[in-house]
DNA sequence: CTAGCTGCAAAACCTTTGCAGATAT
DNA sequence: ATATCTGCAAAGGTTTTGCAGCTAG
């Protein structure tokens, strides 16, 4: 039941957008990177890897932009660069370590009960996916 | 109970750091802001207009981090800039609106149910100070 | 005196934008 | 045919860095 490059290239088409060799292989690309967030610059050279041409970066960034108005592709900020991935993936709040730069993913299931509590208090719909959250991983704990 | 400028300068000296103008006028502004979080343009605004001289950014930039690095001072991820405040305030996690822009603070008091199932779960010991939760408030929720 | 701080200028980094030419439909 | 994409080049905003000179201690 994965979303396939064609399904993304569907949605591009169903919005009206045209479809070229750029926006072929970003889909290629995300379709194919499944749990993996990838920032623009991997995308990038995936997608000219896989073309075997020379993409422009900017060209990489709008075809993101047109995915994601689109409602086929989110992102999020776990560090410095954005990361993008499919929106139908199951949604879960990253946890990055300060330490050693490890990401633990924590499914959104686990997170229904704070979620909760948090519009309860205030009114406030979490998009969890959006941030990640800062901390220190059990290995690399104080012990 | 407050933190001081004269806190601060006292921490920087500690630490074997000298003291100038400049410092102590990131130290005021920052031991002045209590409550607020303020991003290093924002400072080096505020310590210029203080002083009535010029003050270079980077070198607002570069007391901020011997700040941090003192232990007085931490920063936070909230948007597009890092913004800085006293480590001493008590621990909230900032709710942006990704419609309207506003922030709102959720003390920590309220998240340590969360915290805890989170560190129970996955071994990690967040620091939800680092960055804030994306979402909706309740003034632009979808009705 | 001298280690450390400052200003200046430049660069790094990610991301966006303007424009003229190419292309999907 | 023409609205849309693309590459290129440049700029935007935040943060960092190299360096020569100044200054707190």
């Amino acid at each position: 039941m994965h979303i396939t490059a064609d399904d993304l290239i569907a949605t591009l088409r169903i919005n009206g957008l045209r479809i070229t060799d750029a926006r072929r292989a970003v889909c290629g690309v995300i379709a194919r990177s499944h749990g993996d967030h990838l920032d623009a610059a991997t995308i990038h050279d995936r997608v000219n890897r896989d073309l075997g041409t020379d993409i422009d970066l900017s060209t990489v960034y709008r075809t993101l932009e047109a995915l994601e108005e689109a409602g086929a592709v989110r992102h999020a900020h776990l560090g410095e660069a954005a990361v993008y991935h499919l929106s139908e993936e199951q949604p879960h709040q990253h946890l990055v370590c300060r330490v050693c730069g490890s990401t633990t993913a924590l499914p959104a299931s686990d997170l229904t009960g704070f979620l909760a509590s948090v519009e309860n208090l205030t009114g406030f719909v979490a998009d969890v996916e959006h941030f990640a959250l800062w901390g220190v991983c059990s290995d690399c704990a104080p012990r």
